[in-house]
DNA sequence: ATTCGCTATGTTACCGATCACTTAATAAGC
DNA sequence: GCTTATTAAGTGATCGGTAACATAGCGAAT
């Protein structure tokens, strides 16, 4: 005959209690060996490590935040996961927090505003001790939960003018002036740019300010914005800019420079004016954002703008653990990480 | 004067008593009105909704979490973020988690075995529902970690010969079979492939897979082995390929075929060929592993095996939340989520 | 010798939910 | 009209840790 009790039942976890049992000292002690193992005399250290290791003990941290108040997790909300540049800087993030013994937590929202909202809400409830959240664009439910959660909160890949709290990015803006000034300068004569639209709450923001910034910087050299597409949704990539250049070539055969809002795109660029017969650099400049590997294997290399993401993601862990987990009054921050231009084969003029 | 007490300390979050006192019932009404609703009368219901967004309440999950002995959460270790079909794994199975009011907490390991033992480790003091994970190889103190934790443990991306519980992938194997049989069929004299190099706990164990199931048919062939090239560490991208392929013809320039354990390789390999003036696919045919986005974009597009990793993250979800999350004395289950060729014109005698 | 101070360890309450019961009130059945 | 279900809401214990304070033991200082 079965018994179903024993049988469904998984076996319970050991406890700190059946630990302290197990090495004859009280619960407490054994909290101590974990956490301050310093402040326990080595003889009776050994002794609990021993039944530690016997029991397969593995401290509950639900429990332990609940009693101390402190979750020991940073919150990250992404576009997406699909992004070098994005797990770059979870990566530098996450190498800087583990030092301090903190997790990150990395939620993704595919470039929606609900979605960003509707994670936030779901993380909050596991307490994190700060949130680090991408760009600078949120819905007010948003912005109100932030301020509600009286943790730090971190904007980043953006410099907001008025900044929920603190940011670390850089300016998208500026990524678009840069662009078109190196462009003019260059005496190209159609210049065009290629990005995605942004509907409702759904869209890349950031990549929409750098062609803002791209088409304010034309309009201060009393150029045209004809030929600047926002094409498609976000996130873009390959097909993106094959889709989007044959659109702006098929419209405007002469356009002579382009400036795509992501490296991603500029690829796609370069590999439709292969298929084309177009020729990059001769008959169409080209130029990217964010230095992603696939730019620098092409054939030819593509021009960027780069941002060192890795240094974001860690400067945003260093202002985190060194400041504002430590002093919840610390000053609010905003950190520029720069840009810089690499040239490379794909704008005319430039040789290498 | 400044009060520091009042200053530094942070204003404590709203708890279900709060509301509770507020809306005038008891606490365990609240806790009705937030996991079952219709277990209270709607008028109640109403007011404690009221009180709760009145206080900006928001339910702590680890005090939930230690009380009813569930997590409400997935743990998935993949090797890298920054990768197109992993990303699309873990959307996949978060989607479907999601639906069943699972959250996803991600880690990832760098390709580091000791790393995913490290990670694991910090992941089971969370308390995870089930533990997804990449690959087959594991060490032997993850295999016993997993074990002691007595919750559903799924392997994807490959079918272990022997699965420490569920798994859900494809034959890494028979990719390198298929694509070294590919080769053999339409006649190539002389078959190379390219990967990278597992050394102790470090390297991509599944691309070390495949090119092993790709040496195993060359053999079979009756076919040197001399042309696979391990290279380099793990993990491999555009320019891996392109150093790969490098060395690969200085040594031998009469290969005229050649697999990568990645598109994203593989993408290098066109690349550099470009570069080097030999000709894809007349000169060298390529083919690649994994179906990402820019194999289909580059010229010539490139010829590759296709895994639909978005159901493979999918099924992975539907197995957990209707059997393995359910009954916990369910049967281990391998589920192959199947290949396919998918062929463009990067190999020679396929026109497209 | 007494006090003080320090170290190692123990005791108890508590963090904020949910679970398992209990109770009160209302509806249904005969 | 009385018993029995059914529904709505409440009570108290508990999950597994940590905080805060208490205590015992022992060496150094007075």
């Amino acid at each position: 005959m079965s018994n179903p009790e024993a049988s469904s039942r998984r076996p319970r976890r050991p406890t700190i209690r059946d630990v302290s049992r197990l090495s004859g000292v009280s619960h407490m002690t054994v909290s101590r060996v974990i956490s301050t193992p310093d402040r326990v005399a080595p003889a009776t250290r050994e002794r609990v490590l021993e039944a530690i290791t016997s029991l397969g003990y593995v401290p509950d941290r639900a429990a332990g935040s609940l009693s101390s108040r402190r979750s020991g997790f940073v919150a990250l909300i992404l576009p997406t996961l699909n992004n070098a540049n994005f797990a770059i800087v979870a990566r530098g993030l996450s190498e800087v927090l583990h030092r301090q013994a903190y997790q990150l937590l990395i939620a993704y929202d595919d470039y929606d505003l609900a979605a960003e909202e509707s994670q936030l809400t779901q993380l909050l409830a596991r307490r994190p001790e700060a949130i680090v959240l991408t760009g600078a664009v949120h819905r007010p439910g948003t912005v109100q939960k932030l301020a509600a959660a009286g943790v730090p909160v971190v904007e980043i890949s953006d410099l907001p003018a008025r900044p929920i709290q603190h940011a670390v990015g850089f300016s998208n803006e500026e990524v678009g002036r840069i662009a078109a000034r190196y462009f003019i300068e260059r005496g190209f004569a159609h210049i065009g740019a290629i990005g995605s639209r942004c509907v409702g709450d759904k869209g890349d923001y950031r990549g929409d300010t750098r062609l803002r910034g791209f088409e304010a910087e034309l309009r201060a050299g009393g150029r045209s914005l004809d030929l600047v597409c926002r094409y498609g949704s976000a996130p873009v990539s390959f097909g993106h800019g094959a889709m989007a250049i044959g659109r702006l070539l098929d419209q405007n055969p002469d356009v002579d420079a382009v400036f795509a809002v992501s490296d991603l795109s500029a690829v796609g660029v370069v590999m439709e004016c292969q298929r084309r017969g177009v020729l990059v650099p001769d008959d169409l400049s080209v130029m990217g954002f964010g230095d992603f590997e696939i730019g620098r294997e092409i054939n030819p290399a593509l021009t960027t703008i780069h941002v060192d993401f890795y240094a974001l993601g860690q400067r945003v862990g260093e202002h985190l653990t060194e400041r504002a987990l430590v002093d919840c009054n610390v000053d609010a921050v905003s950190l520029d990480v720069g840009l810089r231009i690499i040239e490379r084969s794909s704008v005319k003029g430039k040789v290498r």
